[in-house]
DNA sequence: ATGAAAGCGCTAACAA
DNA sequence: TTGTTAGCGCTTTCAT
């Protein structure tokens, strides 16, 4: 298929046919309020008789300014199909739709860091500003932006010691509402899936890990897996590996629902109920969580609703409205039937 | 955050230091074959010194190509966060990123229709071309495409009687092994829970009932409900329906994996067993299909992988590779846990 | 093999 | 209130 060369209608011709200059007509596109009523409604008959839309890039070129916001994720499998950046992109894309911007995806993979396409992308005006989500202690590159003018949101991370836009889940206050129900429930032995690839992800473990101490819990009854991606795979994985090691767990918590789903799955591949012999509690809420067998317990954290709010922020910081952020959301309980009353402890 | 006018570097400069003129420097970017070894080096050299990366809207506007594609997909509620769309827009998004394109995301909601949001997308080269995935028959404004010289593909759908692009998998040979599979296991009294906003979901359903009924089963024991938002709410909702109008039935047949765990989840709280009081079959195989419990019985269609096809005749479309795409893929049968043998029917 | 010049479509001083 | 004049940073004839 060839490039349409196609004349496409200009602000020019605008102009010619309204008997106006082309910056006239400029003026009455961007609304400037020093134009005659009586010439800006000229204009706009014009432009809505011709079918007139403006170029954006030769607006960008010279106004700086894309009107696109660049969306990044780490690098995982199948990134996008994750419910859990599903969910904060689908928040992202409506409050960034409101004020007329579009959304750019980007994946943090070796390329866009080596070449440091991140810069570029916000140098070149490719996008205006950028949210990345779910960012990994490796992404180290993100703190570069530190010394850069560009707006840069990081949702659901934060790197420690650092200044970065931030607006996240708060996951120590998540750890605590989790340990003191599993606690409450009787749960004296309790595996841990946790993704340690994320400060947010070790933060969650050594806070729960704490709470579960202070109430006199020895760590050898608080074994944990560290993962990296987050799946049903590794959620299946870790909770064999926890209970071929300490088969007298009564309880799994898992550091999202898609691992809690995984775990739940081996644990009834080998027999055991849930919650009966097992409790499993998951973490996100996902749209799913209330449709598994059994229902899910876990963490809610309204992931589009952060989704929104860092879209928010980010045009704030854009637009000066805003000079920081640093945020945190209160997570809160919901519980259903994956978790109950801790099985007697056959061994004492 | 007040926009940085810090004067980025310019293929003016790059010129400048290395004493050659800036249409030089534009070849030497370019590739062309016409400069001189020394010359490219010498450039090069400069070019990697002093970090210089060409700005993408000045070359957009001059050259009418931006390097970046539309993926459009329906305005359903958080889109995004739906593993299909998800695994479809990963394919893409891998694919297109191998020939350095980007992905802008779109959704097909009043202004973006109204406005012609969807032409002028492209014709002032926001996105070079568009895949819309998975659109419904309410999106007539896609048929002024075949007027039209911009790219455009069909994921997962098509018009009938048109002659737009797609690729999409072969639904009406799902619906007959689907049925194929059902009928062998001796269900005789099956309910069909389908999207009917679409015409592939409408030819499965047709299809399928076309296979049933030539097997001698009557209209009758083939009643099926209508959605529109293919979920697991949705999927809950109609396996109420349906069990109450035919409390007989043996099984469900459901037009994606959400909508199957949904109806599993109903007949689950209904204490009725799946598979042996009642087989359910979804559609799509997702990841978590076989980490439901029971595992899912359903059909495989690979949307990853029809994401990279996709985007790859998309691009073949854009260079004039290819000049048409009608592609069906075929889905394959997996078995899990879900359906089994139908239940005797105690009434006959 | 390289340079000069024009221009993509728009915005933004500065004039008028 | 509107028009004139320069570009934004790049590509692309057409000369040399």
């Amino acid at each position: 298929m060839a490039i349409p060369r196609s004349k496409n209608i200009t602000i020019k011709e605008i102009a010619a046919q309204c008997d106006v200059s082309p910056s006239t007509v400029s003026l009455v596109l961007n609304n400037s309020p020093k134009i005659k009523a009586s010439t800006r409604d000229r204009v706009m008959k014009m432009v809505d008789k011709l079918d007139y839309q403006p170029n954006q890039m030769a607006r960008s070129l010279v106004s700086r300014r894309s009107k696109c916001l660049s969306v990044t994720v780490p690098n995982l499998a199948h990134v996008f199909s994750d419910v859990y950046f599903g969910e904060i992109i689908s928040g992202i894309y409506q409050e960034a739709n409101l004020s007329g911007y579009k959304i750019l995806l980007d994946i943090a993979q070796e390329k866009f860091i080596g070449d440091k396409e991140y810069l570029n992308i916000l140098r070149n005006r490719r996008a205006d500003g950028m949210v990345y989500i779910a960012s990994t202690i490796e992404d180290r590159f993100l703190l570069e932006f530190e010394e850069q003018p560009y707006p840069l949101l990081l949702v659901n991370h934060y790197f420690p010691g650092s200044q970065l836009n931030y607006i996240s889940v708060d996951y120590k206050k998540a750890a605590k509402l989790a340990a003191h129900h599993l606690l409450e429930l009787g749960h004296r032995k309790i595996g841990l899936i946790i993704g340690t690839n994320t400060f947010t992800g070790l933060d969650f473990r050594d806070t729960f890990l704490e709470v579960c101490e202070g109430r006199g819990i020895e760590k050898k009854d608080l074994p944990w897996c560290g993962v990296k991606d987050w799946d049903e795979q590794e959620g299946y994985e870790m909770a064999k590996k926890l209970l071929a090691r300490h088969p007298d767990l009564t309880a799994i918590m898992a550091g999202n629902d898609r691992m809690a789903i995984g775990a739940i799955r081996y644990l009834s591949n080998m027999n055991l109920r849930v919650p009966e012999d097992v409790s499993v509690m998951g973490m996100d809420d996902i749209p799913s969580a209330r449709y598994t067998t059994p229902g899910l317990s876990t963490l809610h954290m309204d992931l589009f609703r952060l989704g929104e709010l860092s879209c928010r922020h980010l045009l704030n910081l854009l637009e000066g409205k805003e000079s920081e952020c640093h945020e945190l959301k209160e997570p809160h309980l919901v519980l259903r039937e994956s978790t109950g009353p801790a099985k007697p402890d056959s061994a004492s």
